[in-house]
RNA sequence: GGGCCUGUAGCUUAGUCAGGUAGAGCGACGGACUCUUAAUCCGUCGGUCGCGGGUUCGAACCCCGUCAGGCCCGCCA
């Protein structure tokens, strides 16, 4: 069974009304990594909806968490802000530094700044939830119950949380962080309780009190988390390992919930996803790939077939090359193929019923239209980027494939517009780009048979004067293996040695046309003279 | 130090919860399309399931140990 519906099941079993939670802290720009929360949940509410449960996505902007620190992409003057909440201060503009006129006009924070490009793209991932804004929650007193709960009994909270991390926590610690006048978390010592107010000196020695049910303030991490199951009837969540493991958040918020007078949500740990050969994706070695980047070059559902398709517990390894190009295929080879035939099939062991079964699964959780069927189209992506380099418009490309089918023709165009944009990027694979060589390459001519070697020459004389276009060129190479025995094998083989250095290669005759004859012929004669050699 | 996750064909992996002859896809190789060959179709090859023990009639799966990688037990997500 899909690990959607794994998880859709459990949940059944727990009742028929569910709230999936996801949530983000957005210090820096969003990327991939993130999408596999959101995508995650995404894909529990489908396949709870599909079982017949009523669910809902919620995504918590952890806007109410400080600002740790100035990073590369911000402005030295960002080091003022540091412990000041990300929903409370000032967006950074174009040079890093904070926009504080759009900030007192408009109320952009450094949240909105983030959050907003994010919520695009999972727009365009089919992913609308529905947004909880922390920062907001712990000003209209939403808090303020557990807040109470944890304030009027710090020793049990300090019990759990020691026993269940075991670590031990410091000696002034308290369940409740102020915030001092000016705003800041960092350095405030709390020096009393008093409901509800919690009285503390800030890092400068200044006494104040800050108001637990009305945000003057918010819980640590360990106690926010549990407190938002509850505020929000959360029933499920998927989290990062680092959440998961033995000792973490997820194992004291656990027993912090049930205090608090809720279930905890059913969880579901989820891998990272890294970018292939550079380690996990880290916003200050500005090694990321934002979702909004990763869509120009590939279509959304093929981000969510990657999501899909990968069992949440496995790394995912982001690959913008080849890996790009094998995901795309393997997207549209299973999306073409009929699962209802194949499951009818008597003859299928268990195992490979299960395997059909899951990539049908996977295959529905990838439309971007809950319930719609992603077209198949009849070209794979591998073939589609050598059109996209040898045709020129994007009706020729598409004369190209041969479709019946009408409405697939958006589909092309959509995934030809990516597939431009990609072939201009840095991340586009050597191996798929298309180039003609300016010298022979003596490896490739020597490596040609006996049989082989001389139609160099005689693709230079047949070429000589036909007319420079496909069909010229075709009939050409045809003329070519018509001599004694040659086969269309040999022709291509010496062609694709000559001109391009490979054993093989891409439709030549498409590339020939939109080449210069004079430029191909010299070659092919420089190529025919090494070869005489 | 304590704990969690991952390790299966060259690559990506299914199967581990409920033990019953190890399943895919890609790649490679071979063939067919009488034809462009990075297009399409068919076929073949390829696995001491990280390693060592144990339980069992039977172990990829359960138990113990061990190795490798990642993560948590500070902050933060």
């Amino acid at each position: 069974m899909h690990w959607a519906d794994v998880m859709a099941e459990r949940l059944g079993r727990r009742g028929p009304r569910h709230i999936v939670a996801t949530g983000i802290t957005p210090s820096g720009e969003f990327h991939i990594g993130h999408i596999r929360e959101i995508l995650t949940g995404d894909m529990i509410v489908r396949a709870a909806k599909h079982a017949g449960l009523e669910a809902e996505l919620v995504f918590v902007v952890d806007n109410a968490d400080p600002l740790r620190k100035v990073y590369p992409f911000l402005d030295e003057s960002y080091s003022q802000l540091i412990g000041h909440q990300l929903g409370a201060i000032p967006a950074p503009d174009a040079e890093g530094k904070p926009d504080w006129n759009r900030f007192e006009q408009d109320g952009w924070t450094y949240g909105d700044h983030f959050l907003a490009p994010f919520l695009d793209a999972l727009a365009q991932l089919g992913v609308r939830p529905r947004l909880l804004p922390n920062l907001q929650a712990y000003r209209s007193g939403q808090f303020a119950s557990a807040a109470k709960y944890a304030c009027d009994n710090p020793d049990e909270i300090r019990e759990i949380i020691e026993r269940v991390s075991g670590r031990e926590l410091p000696a002034g610690w308290f369940p409740w962080q102020p915030l001092d006048a000016k705003g800041n978390l960092d350095g405030v010592k709390v020096t009393g309780y008093d409901y509800p107010l919690v009285h503390f000196v800030d890092a400068e020695g200044t006494r104040g009190s800050s108001d637990i049910t009305k945000g003057d303030g918010k819980l640590p991490w360990r106690l926010d988390w549990p407190a938002k199951w509850g505020i929000n009837a959360i029933t499920c969540e998927p989290f990062g390992k680092d959440h998961g493991a033995a000792g973490g958040s997820y194992a004291t918020g656990k027993e912090l919930s049930v205090l608090f007078g809720h279930e905890p949500p059913e969880p579901l740990t989820y891998e990272w996803i890294s970018l292939r050969g550079q380690g996990a994706m880290s916003s200050s070695a500005g090694n990321t790939v934002g979702p909004v980047e990763a869509l120009q070059l590939v279509p959304p559902e093929i981000l969510r077939f990657l999501v899909a398709n990968t069992k949440p517990k496995k790394a995912i390894e982001f690959d913008t090359g080849m890996g790009l190009v094998k995901l795309a295929d393997e997207f549209e080879r299973s999306s073409g193929r009929d699962f209802e035939s194949e499951l009818k099939d008597e003859g299928l062991s268990r195992r490979q019923r299960v395997q059909v079964e899951d990539v049908q699964a996977a295959v529905r959780l990838s439309s971007v239209v809950d319930g719609s069927t992603t077209h198949a189209t009849s070209s794979t992506f591998r073939h589609l980027a050598l059109l996209a380099q040898v045709k020129h418009g994007d009706e020729e490309v598409l004369s190209a494939i041969t479709t019946e089918d009408g409405d697939a023709k958006d589909v092309l165009l959509d995934r030809l517009r990516r597939m431009r944009t990609w072939i201009a990027s840095s991340h586009f694979p050597d191996e798929l780009r298309v180039v003609l060589l300016d010298e022979p390459s003596p490896d490739a001519l020597n490596a040609l048979s006996p049989t082989q070697q001389p139609l160099v020459a005689a693709l230079k004389e047949a070429l000589l004067h036909v007319t420079w276009d496909e069909q010229g060129i075709t009939d050409a190479m045809k003329s070519v293996a018509g001599l004694d025995g040659v086969g269309m094998r040999d022709v291509y083989r010496a062609a694709y040695a000559s001109l391009m250095g490979l054993e093989k290669g891409p439709r030549l005759a498409p590339i020939l046309a939109n080449c210069k004859k004079v430029e191909i012929l010299g070659l092919l004669e420089k190529s025919a003279n090494h070869v005489l050699q």
